[in-house]
RNA sequence: GGGCGGUUAGCUCAGCCGGUUAGAGCGCAUGCCUCACAUGCAUGAGGUCACAGGUUCGAGUCCUGUACCGCCCACCA
């Protein structure tokens, strides 16, 4: 190998690096009795999506615990995979179809769906090279894709085992549906945006009393003109369009205004349908006038409130929300063309009220942002109760654990309070239902209820009844059990993309079958996610993971905050505030953004980002980089392959010495700690400070200036102590630590000439983790060390206030009174020297009278630097006299605390002791400046 | 309407089970091209820990309330 170019550059290492990671096999997992699993699945990203910083905080963090565990000596499995995306990736196709002025109807389903394929071959793996380049060392022989065969397979499995459980019915439901996409959307696919909208208030006549029957809800159409009108009852509306489906008024039962009204009925204008006016507790007084339209087939409240008071039903729109069953004018038009002409037609004719300008959330699809209409139509549901029951038992006995725990709260109220899920999709690409009708079974039905004719107009909430001639099975049915047809038709529809994800946990280990994947790795370890995602998904691989497996796919959920901008604001697109990840990569290194993603936050909190703080990141790998160019340098380097005990080398080991591998020890319990506990930036952090200050500002500093015959063991030490604080970094910055261990390892170790050698890792990423050796653990060593940063930091901090130029290398004489601190001095003179830039040391019991002298007091050592002609006799006395005061005030402090705590029996001994000591420390320091000043003022 | 999080240096954030003198990075100022690194070295300035009460010998840390910022959930038509 060799050596290391001066500068860093990570393209020069990360691509080759992965690749040889890769080439070796070092990500590769297969079930071994011998060793312990750890595994996790990734959140499957879309296969149309591209690497967003939110995945990179998502797959860093992943991939840091995977690195750890496989160093813990874990058998590490990290599946990666994709998920199909129903709705993105057949928009995505269907705009490349439409650039060529065709529509999917022209192809036809089976050559869509192949164009659909064909287009997933070709760009559905982009975000997995990105992975890659992210360093992500999933076990890619494993890679899977919800559409793939044997996932196909589970999705088929778990929807038969629902429907003959009676867990999965079909019905007609309100549900969110996007006119563009035409197709239903759970509640989750359709996020709620604030949106400027108007509030009008319409005049429904009252019809006068006496009139009309009394039946309840129905609504025959009044033939007269609306001759018996005595007054209005005014309603307000945001969609005025979904007035033409009215089928009731409905009040506050104790709402004054209308008491008399209820029962009696109301006439929609211009369809001049006959309303009964109901009275509900749903209804808000406050809200607009207090009354409120039902329109029970295009509103979730009004669909309750139809079923609740047996209203009609009446669908008013198509497919792509055009109007239909509404009189000729309106008919087929668009819905917000139809609103303009309402709302001219109802002011022509003195309907129209107020109109507010009102700002109210609607719902907007989650892949084509528009506006969702809420309606009734055939779809198929999982009922949820059941499912919920052990994946509350599980969370609240602890077996899975949320890391933050808040966040059980939030998925336990979630689950306590869950909807049935509506599975069905009318779109082409994805999973097709497994259900199957019979022809023959349809058309008896049909005419033996010849009644139904007005059928198409109105429909019926369907509750969960197993249909005759609805056939559910994994494979296409030969004929049809009931009535023995073969003319069966499969669905059209499709089911949501989740219900293939939510079984990713054991689907990619094999289930159904019952592999030796699944035996040994499931249930994996710990799921890593943000947080918008708990109910998408970790909540209903919980669910699946009891339902199929009777056991909880993962025993940890750590929830990760979002990445926002600098501003707060989400990372998206639209606002244009996006920081690319790839781009950082490219211009930072790989290494770079990982760190600086960790460090950015604590786990749970979000994220704040701007690109400034890269750098950092890119500069930390730089300064390893040359950390170890400089061990490397050293002469002979490559004997020391292993740390030799104090006394086998040639010199004893140093306070430094001794100070850093105390330090080392510090740092590896400190990282194992947090990295155990996910608190990733804490661990980031204590790398980076020991790495940068403790080993390059001092240990490196130092090791320029030992002696000779301790230079073995100096030697021995940098090496070590690089080596095991890469291992220690590694799992966070992959590439660059890799690149240096190989250097150092190729500096310090022959080449295998046996088979002995074998055992010894070829990359970092298989090393062992570090231990802590207790052995090396040195108060001592560090409470002297600190002694001489203090003596050698106060020395700097005199030369540079008194702009004492470097060149001039002053002379310095310590004093204490103890000898072993003189001994201490007497042994670091050199170090001293140099460190400080310092000529002549003396070091001596008693504090010598000298003139001209700047004076500090460290740790009880007093440290004077005589600088004839250099200093300003006033300013070194303002100086001392401004140190003087502080030490007046902390004494002040440290004296009214001690008399609070000694004499109360409650502080602990150990505090009152600590208060002394530190009175004591502050006492005497005082007493010492204030010697000096007064041998200053002498003069 | 409920629930949750945040408020600490100019900026972005750490701060564990309450306990010496509240930290980091960036930015800023001063001096340094010191033979690993100017993506660097040394030094410094900068804080009433949002506010008000309370618990405690002791509160950035625990409790209550207030203000502001943000997020999530919910059926304001």
């Amino acid at each position: 190998m060799s050596a290391l170019p001066p500068q860093y550059n990570p393209k020069d290492v990360e691509e080759a690096r992965y690749a040889w990671w890769e080439s070796q096999g070092f990500f590769r997992a297969d079930p071994d009795p011998k060793r312990k699993p750890y595994t996790i699945v990734i959140p499957p990203p879309n296969v149309t999506g591209i690497l967003h910083m939110g995945h990179a905080l998502n797959n860093t963090i992943q991939d840091i615990l995977i690195r750890f565990a496989r160093m813990q000596g874990f058998n590490a499995l990290w599946v990666p995979g994709t998920d199909h995306a129903g709705i993105a990736t057949q928009n995505v196709v269907e705009k490349a179809l439409a650039k060529e002025g065709k529509r999917r109807q022209d192809l036809g389903r089976e050559a869509f769906l192949k164009r659909v394929w064909e287009w997933k071959e070709q760009y559905g793996n982009t975000i997995l090279y990105q992975l890659k380049r992210l360093g992500a060392s999933c076990d890619w022989r494993r890679t899977r894709f919800t559409m793939d065969e044997g996932l196909s397979e589970a999705v088929l499995e778990v929807f038969v085992r629902l429907y003959e459980k009676g867990l999965i019915y079909r019905g007609n439901y309100i549900i969110n549906w996007c006119p563009r996409c035409q197709t239903a959307l759970a509640d989750e696919e359709a996020p709620r945006t604030e949106t400027q909208g108007k509030l009008y208030h319409i005049k429904y006549p009252i019809l006068r009393q006496g009139t009309g029957d009394r039946g309840q809800g129905k609504t025959t159409p009044v033939s007269r003109p609306m001759s018996p009108v005595s007054a209005f009852i005014e309603v307000a509306t945001t969609r005025p369009e979904t007035m033409l489906g009215d089928t009731a008024v409905a009040v506050h039962p104790k709402d004054k205004r209308y008491k008399t009204l209820i029962g009696k009925h109301a006439i929609l204008p211009l369809v001049n349908r006959k309303l009964v006016i109901i009275a509900d507790e749903a209804v808000d007084r406050e809200f607009g006038t207090g009354a409120v339209k039902v329109t029970p087939a295009h509103d979730p409240v009004d669909f309750q409130l139809g079923k609740k008071h047996k209203l009609e039903f009446i669908n008013v729109m198509t497919d792509d929300a055009k109007m239909t069953n509404v009189p000729k004018p309106y008919e087929g038009l668009d819905r917000l063309d139809c609103r303009s002409k309402l709302i001219v037609d109802l002011e022509q004719q003195g309907f129209l009220g107020r109109i507010d300008e009102h700002v109210h959330n609607v719902g907007h699809c989650y892949r084509c942002h528009t506006a969702v209409e809420p309606r009734l139509s055939p779809q198929w549901f999982v009922k949820m109760k059941p499912l919920a029951e052990p994946a509350i038992k599980a969370v609240k006995q602890g077996t899975i654990k949320f890391v933050p725990a808040r966040w059980t709260k939030v998925y336990l109220n979630w689950m306590e309070n869950i909807q049935d899920w509506c599975i069905s999709r009318q779109i082409w690409w994805g999973h097709r239902l497994p259900v199957y009708y019979c022809e023959s079974c349809r058309r008896r039905q049909e005419t033996g209820d010849r009644r139904q004719a007005k059928a198409q107009r109105v429909s019926r909430p369907m509750s969960h009844v197993s249909e005759p001639g609805v056939i559910v099975s994994k494979t296409r049915p030969e004929r049809c059990p009931t009535c023995g047809g073969t003319e069966l038709a499969q669905d059209e529809d499709v089911l949501d993309t989740w219900f293939s994800s939510w079984l990713w946990p054991f689907s990619t280990l094999g289930w159904p079958k019952k592999t030796k994947d699944l035996a040994y790795f499931y249930p994996t370890d710990t799921l890593v996610t943000a947080q918008e995602i708990i109910f998408f998904w970790v909540a209903r691989m919980v669910m699946a993971g009891y339902f199929c497996m009777k056991r909880p796919p993962f025993t940890t959920v750590s929830i990760h905050g979002t990445v926002r901008d600098i501003t707060g604001k989400k990372m998206s697109k639209s606002l244009g505030n996006i920081i690319d990840p790839l781009e950082m990569i490219g211009r930072y290194g790989t290494d770079a953004l990982r760190y600086t993603l960790v460090t950015a936050t604590a786990i749970g909190q979000d994220i704040f980002l701007s690109e400034e703080r890269f750098a950092a990141g890119r500069n930390f790998a730089n300064k390893l980089w040359n950390a170890t160019r400089f061990v490397l340098a050293q002469d002979g380097i490559e004997k020391y392959r292993v740390l030799p005990k104090a006394g086998k080398v040639p010199g004893t080991f140093s306070v430094a010495d001794r100070w850093i591998l105390s330090r080392l020890q510090q740092t590896t319990a400190r990282v194992t700690k947090s990295l155990e506990a996910s608190l990733f930036n804490d661990a980031a952090s204590a790398l980076y400070g020991f790495l940068w200050h403790d080993f390059c500002d001092w240990y490196v500093e130092i090791a320029k200036h030992v002696p000779a015959e301790q230079q073995p063991a100096t030697r021995a030490i940098l090496r070590h102590v690089l080596e095991q604080a890469l291992r220690l970094l590694h799992p966070v910055m992959p590439f660059v630590t890799e690149e240096l261990w190989q250097h150092l390892r190729q500096g310090t170790t022959k080449p295998p000439v046996s088979r002995l050698m074998s055992h010894v890792p070829i990359s970092i990423m298989k090393a062992e983790w570090p231990k802590v050796e207790k052995r090396l653990i040195d108060r001592e060593a560090e409470r002297l060390f600190e002694r001489l940063q203090a003596v050698i930091t106060a020395i700097r901090t005199t030369r540079s206030e008194l702009n004492v130029p470097v060149e001039s290398r002053p002379p310095v004489h310590l004093a204490s009174p103890q000898a072993e601190v003189r001994m201490f001095f007497e042994i670091h003179r050199p170090l001293l020297q140099q460190l400080a830039a310092l000529g002549d040391i003396s070091v001596e019991a008693k504090r010598q009278a000298v003139r001209h002298a700047a004076a500090m007091v460290v740790d009880g050592v007093e440290v004077l630097m005589p600088l004839e002609g250099l200093i300003d006799p006033a300013k070194e006395r303002a100086r001392l006299q401004q140190r003087l005061d502080d030490l007046t005030r902390q004494r002040a402090q440290a004296e009214a605390r001690l008399k609070d705590r000694q004499f109360t029996t409650k502080a602990p001994a150990e505090v009152v002791e600590q208060t002394k000591t530190r009175r004591a420390e502050l006492q005497d320091t005082a007493k010492k400046v204030s010697e000096h000043l007064a041998v200053l003022q002498g003069m």
